[in-house]
RNA sequence: GGGUCGGUACCAAAGUGGUCAAAUGGAUCUGGCUGUAGACCAGAUGGACUUGCGCCUUCGGGGGUUCAAAUCCCUCCCGGCCCA
């Protein structure tokens, strides 16, 4: 259940995400844990990590469909009675599943796509694996999370419009049996805990998202994705796509922008009704080395207005910041910067290739990120 | 003192007459990362600029041979090892 309690002048939306696991407010961004863990970070961590920058909404995770069916697999799975109490999630926190359509798209030298499904290889050891919708829904279901999301495909960018068109009906068509399979599913279950998210497609033309939203709204989900973004379109284009796309969603459904992104997309993405986001850039980036901070001067990352996102990225394995004893980011609250490691030592970590420095950064990155939609929805409710 | 092996760019180490500003590692720097095959990938690392299959300066120092030398010869300096 999905309650739009507020929107903001600037089209910004606050709402609450009713789960078993708790309430989520929304805005929210989703830290991505594929495998079972946000890398370097253990479950616990991450959920006090979520809980100490905003202890009124549930913590989220989004695990990965095709990466856990792989390893550890199903009958391990549930054997642990889903991954979430395997990897130790706290109960008090939610889960969001991605249903492997993106791997479809990251992976496609290793596959092949049917109206039934798709066959991949398995990029850890060549063996030969075959995900269709309902397979995928059966896989989320042992995963146990509580969004689940439909199979769904999508060509790169820029894409011809043919195959554009072409994933917008296959999408369609797997939402369907995706739609059927969880509905037997509950019907068997009694209680119906989980969503069902249907992922919305069209590249960037807005015909095929307006036809890929109706399709899908005529099937009734619990949210709606926009998918097959930010995979090497222009920030405007993005922009633009989203403004043809939403209208055409319910406004009383919450709308998860699948893989965004940078601060400032997710801003304006929020200002044209988006609810969710998940990306790696906060974990991955921390990896390598590029870290988030407040741009000096500023307490907060957003512009009181929503007007804009004020933050620069250093490289913190840049030679400039060998002798600075300063923290990351002096307005950051996060353990990191609060436990006054400098930036001279990460560097050095880094350096020297001590996996410390990739724990640390990603601390840093995702309390950016954690902070930014706390700001956001601080603002959105409180004018 | 004798013998022997060696001294190449930030470090290590190839190269032993032309296709060498010099392979390959390491190290360092600069970029890029968007529903995570990536603690990864790409580029740069003698100098200047009009950024060129071009120019200048380099392969311990000096001097030769040659059309041409990091590569051959002479000599000096320095280091490792062995013998005295």
């Amino acid at each position: 259940m999905f309650r739009l309690i507020r929107t903001h002048s600037s089209g910004a939306r606050y709402g609450e995400l009713q789960t078993v696991h708790g309430t989520l407010r929304t805005p929210f961004f989703m830290p991505i844990a594929t495998k079972g863990a946000v890398k370097t970070l253990s479950a616990p961590e991450l959920f006090s990590l979520e809980r100490d920058i905003d202890n009124e909404t549930t913590p989220i995770v989004l695990s990965n469909t095709y990466h856990l069916y792989l390893k550890p697999g199903l009958a391990l799975l549930r054997q642990a009675g889903g991954v979430a109490p395997f990897m130790h999630w706290p109960a008090g926190g939610a889960m969001l599943t991605d249903s492997g359509g993106f791997q479809i798209f990251s992976l496609s030298h290793l596959r092949t796509i049917t109206e039934e499904g798709v066959n991949f290889r398995s990029h850890i050891d060549g063996s030969m694996h075959h995900i269709s919708p309902e397979f995928s829904m059966e896989i989320q279901s042992v995963i146990g999370a509580d969004i689940w999301m439909a199979f769904d495909y999508f060509p790169g960018y820029p894409a011809a419009p043919e195959d554009v068109e072409h994933s917008v009906q296959l999408t369609t068509r797997w939402a369907k049996r995706c739609r059927a399979w969880v509905d037997s599913y509950r019907e068997g279950q009694g209680a119906t805990t989980q969503k069902l998210f249907g992922i919305v497609q069209g590249s960037t033309i807005a015909k095929l998202r307006e036809q890929s939203a109706k399709e899908l709204v005529a099937l009734d989900f619990d949210g709606y994705a926009i998918g097959g973004l930010a995979v090497g379109e222009p920030a405007e284009e993005m922009y633009r796509v989203l403004e043809s796309t939403v209208p055409h969603i319910p406004s009383d459904r919450p709308r998860y922008l699948m893989g965004v992104g940078f601060p400032e997309q997710i801003l304006e993405a929020v200002k044209r009704g988006v609810d969710m986001f998940d990306c790696v850039l906060p974990t991955r980036n921390a990896r390598h080395g590029s870290l988030f901070v407040h741009r000096i001067g500023h307490e907060s990352i957003v512009a009181n207005d929503l007007s804009e996102v004020q933050y620069e990225r250093i490289n913190i394995k840049s030679d400039k910041y060998s002798k600075d004893f300063n923290p990351i980011d002096r307005a950051c609250l996060c353990s990191t910067c609060t436990s006054g490691f400098s930036r001279a030592y990460i560097r050095h970590l880094f350096s020297v290739n001590e996996p410390l420095a990739a724990r640390l950064a990603t601390i840093h990155n995702l309390t950016f990120y954690l902070q930014l939609m706390k700001e956001i929805r601080d603002t959105i409710t409180h004018i």
